[in-house]
DNA sequence: GTGAAAGCGCTAACAT
DNA sequence: ATGTTAGCGCTTTCAC
């Protein structure tokens, strides 16, 4: 049973009171051109008149097209994601777009489950943000390429569109910093090796390092999560590993490290530099004051949404590949005296 | 032009391929009583084999429901919002329903284009997570009651659904355990006056506060934002308030009030004690550390999932209106021996 | 118990 | 330049 509007204006309705064809009033409507002026306007006239939407239901039935669009991220709760999920659903409003967000928590089960449930519903395309172990699955339901745009995480197939930061510069950039803050001893708390943005920033790291000689690196696996950067952090100084500087996967990670570190009553930077790694609003705060690599989310997310309308509008297929550069955000977590440092709790 | 599957398996051709007609099939699949059990074991045959799956918007088209769902929040950057937005989308892919989060900044006219827009692409119902000025015009836009819940902030209309937090009796009890922590002299950062959770907080503030005879409070006005914590205690230590504490409306708020705090080098909780409000992750932090009054966010957002499923499937409408307990959160931001605070930067 | 047929609201040939 | 008509894939009376 519906439960809808018990009774909707359609299109005969509006043929009716203007006293033409249904079909004159579909070509008023989708803008052709063969339309008379005088036509065209008593058209309108009944439109405005009987306040007249066309529906996208059945509108959808007959074109397959549905405006309807999927963000898939791995997990909403971590900062970076709400505020591409902004700039993404912000970009793609203005073209009448709805975008859905899917959590998928790097699971290709659940990558699944959403993408067939949406592709049901008539989904359009897809911005995939968190690309891991279901890049195959996601290019098989899909079909065609054009539906799909990955952004954040590069994809491993080379013939899709995609818009990420330059992973590897950007962390080059920042390990170099720290090298030359004189750092020698840095600890980097690596993502998932199926997170390309993740081994892209390891490869920086490592390539900035092996330039200075008496460089020494450490690398923790773990995930995207806070827990992980707690988790790598504790074994580090439970092990007295000598560190001086940590940089973090993101900036999530890099709260989960700075938890550690504050409970364990160092000082930031003078006992450990912290780093992290997206340029998220929770690490400008002066509350962290995390040192960090700007990855302009916002822009991210625009291009993406360019990227994607534009394949879905067109005939032939040219996969869009953008590695837009990053920037160093040094903060208190890194540089400076080395004020107080906070002790086990509010310290 | 489609850019849908080039080809789709339909309910003609499972009919066809189980030598039964199309109702047949169809009441198979709407798992109508009136089919024989062997003629039902052909048809599900028919549709396993050709992995036939049923069109959501040809089906939509005729029955009206698309299982989609609006989730409207004010700003999802705001991190209350991401919790409240997966427990929500949790509970509702369960059942088959697609949830759209947007933001309306707290606007009308943001309100109402999404609105207008979701309902064009055929919305079932809608979850408000932040009811305001634009309330009248969702109750209008949506016609039928029974398609949207109200939560987080409870609505001025008495005969709609919401599920919503003891804003009022969370609010007093912070403010009495800081009034029997010996605070006399405590400020309030409140919400909009449109924001029904904020005025309740603020009446519940009010409440306490008069029990105690020489309490004074002061109160400032601002909206949900970390902006309006950071400009609200600027000028409070600028007036020289004598101020011991401050609540904020919110944990975002919260968050602009410590920045300024710790800025201006003030130590927490002896120079001056900070509680925020909704219990999100990141108060929870070692970081920020701060008392918080729970609003058991999961908790609330599957509840109203639950309440709007209900509702859309009765045809009989009595409104459900849930006022959910809170929880104390006690964190360094208030209690403990004061521990060193944090200087300019990091202090 | 099952089938035939009439739409749901719209678009796109194909006529005129 | 405009009208007529045949669907899009499904549900649902109404017959049989």
């Amino acid at each position: 049973m519906g439960r809808r509007a018990s009774w909707r204006v359609t299109i005969v309705d509006v043929a009716h009171a203007a006293g033409v064809s249904v079909s004159t009033v579909s070509r008023v409507l989708r803008e052709h051109v063969d339309v008379q002026a005088e036509t065209r306007a008593r058209v309108q006239a009944a439109i405005n008149e009987l306040d007249y939407r066309p529906s996208p239901i059945a509108r959808a039935l007959v074109s397959g097209e549905t405006r309807l669009l999927a963000l898939l991220v791995s997990d909403i709760t971590n900062p970076f994601y709400p505020q591409l999920a902004k700039s993404i659903e912000h970009e793609a409003v203005g073209t009448g777009h709805t975008v859905v967000i899917c959590n998928t928590g790097d699971q290709v089960a659940e990558t699944s489950r959403h993408l067939t449930r949406l592709l049901g519903q008539g989904l359009d395309g897809v911005i995939h943000a968190a690309v891991g172990l279901d890049e195959a699955a996601v290019l098989s339901l899909l079909g065609d390429y054009r539906r799909v745009v990955f952004t954040n995480r590069q994809p491993m197939s080379t013939s899709v569109s995609y818009v990420v930061s330059d992973n590897f510069g950007g962390a080059a950039e920042l390990t170099r910093h720290l090298l030359s803050s004189g750092h020698r001893r840095i600890g980097f708390i690596c993502g998932p090796s199926y997170a390309r943005n993740a081994t892209e920033r390891l490869r920086g790291f490592t390539h900035a390092m092996g330039e200075v000689a008496d460089a020494e690196g450490a690398v923790a696996q773990g995930e995207f999560s806070k827990n992980s950067g707690e988790r790598a952090v504790t074994k580090w100084l439970d092990e007295s590993r000598g560190l001086t500087a940590i940089i973090a996967i993101n900036d999530a990670v890099a709260l989960g490290a700075m938890e550690v570190l504050i409970q364990r009553g160092l000082r930031m930077p003078t006992d450990m530099a912290l780093a992290g790694f997206d340029g998220t609003e929770v690490a400008a705060s002066p509350v962290m004051s995390l040192t960090s690599v700007d990855q302009h989310i916002e822009e991210i997310g625009r291009q993406a949404v360019r990227v994607l309308l534009k394949q879905l509008g067109s005939e032939k297929y040219v996969p869009t590949q953008e590695v837009l550069p990053t920037r160093l955000l040094l903060r208190d977590s890194t540089e400076g005296p080395g004020r107080l440092g906070r002790g086990p709790g509010r310290a």
